[in-house]
DNA sequence: ACACTATTTATAAACATTACAAAGTAAGAA
DNA sequence: TTCTTACTTTGTAATGTTTATAAATAGTGT
């Protein structure tokens, strides 16, 4: 499954002709396997036993590179820094307002939204994302 | 009209058992009358005239304390200042790729939405975001 | 294996945002 | 009105994330 999704990935990259480096790989590995969406500096870490001499800069180089083709999406929550989400089927975030947890959440998608909105704004659009805020359960339990 | 929000936003901020300095006063000012989406130091720069001691860590106070009364939404998107945005009716964002360009644009919104992934994930919901990306008028005719 | 070019690395720089302490001021009480 | 107190502002320094740069390194097609 995890298998699966990173040689599609990699495919992906050489088709557009992206070299495939162990750095590069090890990233992609890592954002498809932890089921969290983990900051550019905690895949750094994360990472730091494998390849102890990688820099910070080509986790972000590679990000913005994944980004680039469409394997990856950057999430811009409040917070400092920004989440990264290996895009493989459509989903939304479901993200606690007390906690921080991110859920994931499938919904059918919003195509009549973006019909609408190029109807009504002129745009061409291309691409939406959606975020929904509230208390997990946890966090219901523990009333403060 | 502007006027009119104006007051009801100082109003909220008495309830709230905030104090009315003139930096709030200019700073709201510039949020409900600018049709834009400015960034903080956008609405630090538009004060300099006014105020020309006000330092920028105010205008991030206030933001902040305005967020927290549900004055202001604070909207942050790839680029690497937040944007802020006056709440006054619901609506979303549809965002150019190409030059950035924000444009309001309202839709019944999303209840139901909420309402599924209460149901799915257990949350508690409050709130939600979302924007959707695509190519404005403009730049689609600058065909490059 | 070679050559060409993309990539990595290490470091410094840029940038937005926050923390802090001292000076100033809004708002209610006397 | 004046006083008092706690909240705000200010100026600056600090923090933390992200990007720029140049030299060293390593993929990839031939």
């Amino acid at each position: 499954m995890a298998e699966e999704k990173l040689h599609e990935a990699i495919d992906a990259m050489k088709n557009s002709g992206v070299r495939i480096t162990p750095q590069r790989h090890a990233i992609l590995e890592h954002l498809i396997q932890s089921m969290s969406h983990p900051t550019a500096d905690e895949i750094y870490k994360s990472l730091e036993g494998k390849f102890p001499n990688m820099s910070v800069a080509t986790v972000y180089n590679n990000l913005r590179v994944f980004k680039e083709i469409g394997l990856v999406k950057e999430l811009t929550y409040g917070d400092s820094s920004s989440r990264f989400d290996c895009v493989t089927t459509d989903h939304y975030h479901i993200i606690c307002d007390d906690c921080g947890k991110i859920v994931d959440f499938h919904y059918p998608g919003l195509d009549e939204v973006e019909t609408l909105a190029e109807q009504v704004t002129g745009f061409r659009v291309g691409d939406h994302r959606m975020e929904i805020y509230g208390k997990c359960p946890d966090c219901q339990k523990s009333k403060h």
